[in-house]
DNA sequence: GGGCACATGTAAGCTGTTACATGATTAA
DNA sequence: TTAATCATGTAACAGCTTACATGTGCCC
């Protein structure tokens, strides 16, 4: 009952979409949920012969040739909010880059401000790939009604990305000031009101 | 060469900071790097047991009665700055909520603000259990050197938690509006200077 | 004809979780 | 003495990644 809910779900969400062949599947889950979800290519063939399997999609076109596309099924579109309604499981955290800080006085503060710094470009590398989303977005006729709960996922990654590039800029500070101690910092909670990020070209 | 690093990493870092027994290494790791991080019990012996026979912990005390705590070698602190050295391997990224709301058409747009209204309140709490490891560290002499770096990892988090009450109340917005649709918002990109949130009791 | 993108799968193997088994110590 | 907590481990299994195997269709 409970097996491969995770993988399920992302294939039905995916195909109550559009039809499409697994390859393009595959595709579609790496470039479109790529900011939040992840399937490797491994599952998502074994996820669909299940699925057609228990009639929740059905495979149409040549099935002699390679190419066949899937299409999800009334039962698959039941089930699929089935497994929408249900909790998600909480996949425990696992972020190398604060393990890392966690422990940076063995480190030390400078290539600690390094590994800051590299994930401030990161978050702010997702903010542009996030631009560009939605500028697509909001070029798109054809999925106007999938397309507002779309751009909360976009709106998610954006403030995410956000703050993270505030925490780094508090953290490098706070890590400046821990290499040359002159200026007394110690660790006030950061302002409730953070002050807009810069741009950068 | 590559195997179990991250656990090790953490089974290392931990002892760094003091020798403990592997019952006691489990909880703090559950309760001090909990936030951003996380081991299974069933993982934790086997690193000790692999760790020790590297010659990069030692276990100390009575062999045969229960208790016996462990200890990092010098071999140890070493290992542990080159796995603090190379990079952090990208974690997958999978978040149930936005996977819930990307196919959120399928649940409608109230379903969907009763799932953003309860990440919110998670939000809220884990803001409320941040301040409360954030007042503990502040009262914490013994660690004095390690705290600092302690304190950018709850940063981090209450950043990161900030940032989550901020976009569920934008996203809490939209969905009223998909829901109730009078007045048109369209979607505009959120403020870059977001308003700070307000806080409950 | 050579290379590339499309397309479908399988198998091996690693990672990580859960449940179980066992015993010592301590507090009610 | 009974229950809870401390303490150490193991074994089974679920989940996921990677690499491999195979073939088609199209464009240069």
């Amino acid at each position: 009952m409970a097996r491969n809910d995770q993988t399920q779900t992302a294939v039905l969400g995916a195909l109550s979409v559009m039809p499409m062949t697994g390859y393009a599947l595959r595709n579609e889950i790496r470039d479109t949920l790529g900011h939040f979800w992840s399937e490797s290519f491994g599952q998502i063939y074994p996820a669909l012969a299940e699925l057609e399997r228990q009639g929740l999609v059905e495979r149409r076109g040549a099935e002699r040739t390679g190419s066949s596309t899937f299409a999800i099924t009334p039962g698959g579109t039941a089930r699929l909010l089935d497994l929408l309604t249900e909790p998600a499981r909480p996949s425990p955290p696992r972020n190398g880059l604060l393990l890392r800080l966690f422990f940076g006085r063995q480190l030390g503060p400078e290539a600690c401000r390094t590994l800051v710094r590299r994930a401030r470009e990161q978050a702010q590398q997702q903010l542009a790939q996030l631009a560009a989303v939605r500028q697509e977005l909001r070029d798109d006729q054809e999925h106007a009604t999938d397309s507002p709960y779309w751009l909360l996922t976009v709106s998610a990654g954006e403030h995410s990305a956000r703050a993270a590039i505030a925490w780094a800029d508090h953290a490098l500070a706070t890590l400046a000031s821990l290499a040359d101690p002159q200026a007394r910092d110690g660790d006030a909670p950061p302002p409730s009101t953070p002050r807009p990020t810069e741009e950068q070209p």
